[in-house]
DNA sequence: AAGTGGTCCAACCGCCAATCC
DNA sequence: TGGATTGGCGGTTGGACCACT
């Protein structure tokens, strides 16, 4: 006999959610907070199960998701964390706050490991064409690349050392307080920018309620979806304000989320992040077959530490 | 304009660990 | 203490969308 099912599939509805369906759950979840998701269907009414009423908010509704466009430096974070961390997306996450890890599984998976192996076939190409080197070139550019590899393993033994020391610097307290503990946010922060959220997602929803929705099946996809702008404009600081709503919480949204503090203390991390070294290394299992030759990703990385010097 | 194949992403599934009772 | 329940995570999938023919 297997295991039973987390919610009585009987009457549950699956598929997209609908914008009143989120509503519902915002709305709840402003009221009582997160967590305790076992009661928010019966409490809500919603037809849905508790996991995917997590998963929504998680992934959709939370204040603060920033959604699509990844920036370089996200993405470079991204392949960082993910050779340091393996597939542990959750805490890959963590390090960026604005984003779930949803959003990174999915961006790792249909742009970055695209690009990676781009990478790695131009890699092959070109260790091809280095056939013709002499030994001794050979010898020397393995030389160099050992030594790269050295000090990049070197430096993030100390990233870890420093990270797991007590006296965490003050980035990692600030950035690492998502890793595991979702629900655990600050009732205050949570609740109070759901509401924009919801303002964002009334309005999107008012906007362009008559552009697509034909069905009663209508997703917020659409409607967040052509909101995208306006939420980027948001995280940029350009809060908005919520036609529907008569709170403005933006501000308190921002200073709470400080998402403007987390760009710069966010390329102090990737400072501090040292590359491709063997840290976690007892208990990470990181997606070999995705990874490139240290010396290619490290100039795809370490590249952008010109870049980098400017503003995030 | 219609068909087709590829891409992207929200949501689901199943497993596991933590917590509850 | 141990079984039941719940929450969290990573892998996978389904379908909407888009580009191309």
């Amino acid at each position: 006999m297997g295991r039973p099912p987390c919610c009585d599939k009987i009457g549950v509805k699956k598929g997209p959610w609908t914008p009143e369906e989120d509503i519902i759950l915002v709305t709840y979840i402003q009221e009582h907070g997160p967590g305790n998701w076992r009661a928010v269907p019966t409490k809500t009414g919603l037809l849905r199960c508790s996991k995917s009423c997590r998963l929504r908010w998680t992934n959709y509704l939370k204040p603060g998701i920033k959604r699509g466009n990844f920036t370089e430096q996200e993405e470079k974070m991204i392949v960082h964390l993910q050779a340091l961390l393996g597939n542990r997306w959750a805490a890959i996450a963590s390090y960026l706050p604005q984003r779930t890890d949803n959003d990174i599984k999915n961006y790792w998976n249909t742009h970055l490991k695209k690009k990676l192996k781009k990478l790695q076939t131009g890699f092959e190409d070109h260790t091809r064409e280095g056939l013709s080197l002499t030994t001794t070139q050979q010898s020397i550019s393995r030389g160099q690349w050992e030594r790269t590899l050295q000090t990049d393993i070197h430096m993030a033994r100390q990233a870890l050392c420093e990270a797991l020391s007590p006296e965490k610097p003050n980035w990692l307290t600030e950035l690492k307080p998502s890793v595991g503990n979702n629900s655990k946010q600050t009732p205050t922060s949570t609740y109070a920018s759901s509401t924009e959220n919801i303002a964002k997602l009334l309005k999107g929803w008012m906007r362009n309620g008559s552009k697509k929705s034909q069905t009663s099946s209508t997703t917020t996809q659409n409607s967040l979806a052509n909101m995208q702008g306006a939420d980027s404009a948001s995280s940029e600081g350009t809060p908005i304000k919520a036609d529907n709503s008569s709170i403005n919480l933006s501000d308190t949204f921002n200073s709470l989320f400080g998402f403007e503090s987390f760009a710069s203390s966010n390329s102090d991390l990737c400072q501090s992040m040292s590359p491709d070294g063997g840290l976690f290394q007892d208990e990470s299992k990181p997606d070999c077959s995705a990874q490139l030759p240290l010396s290619l990703l490290e100039k795809w990385l370490l590249d952008d530490g010109i870049t980098q010097e400017g503003p995030f």
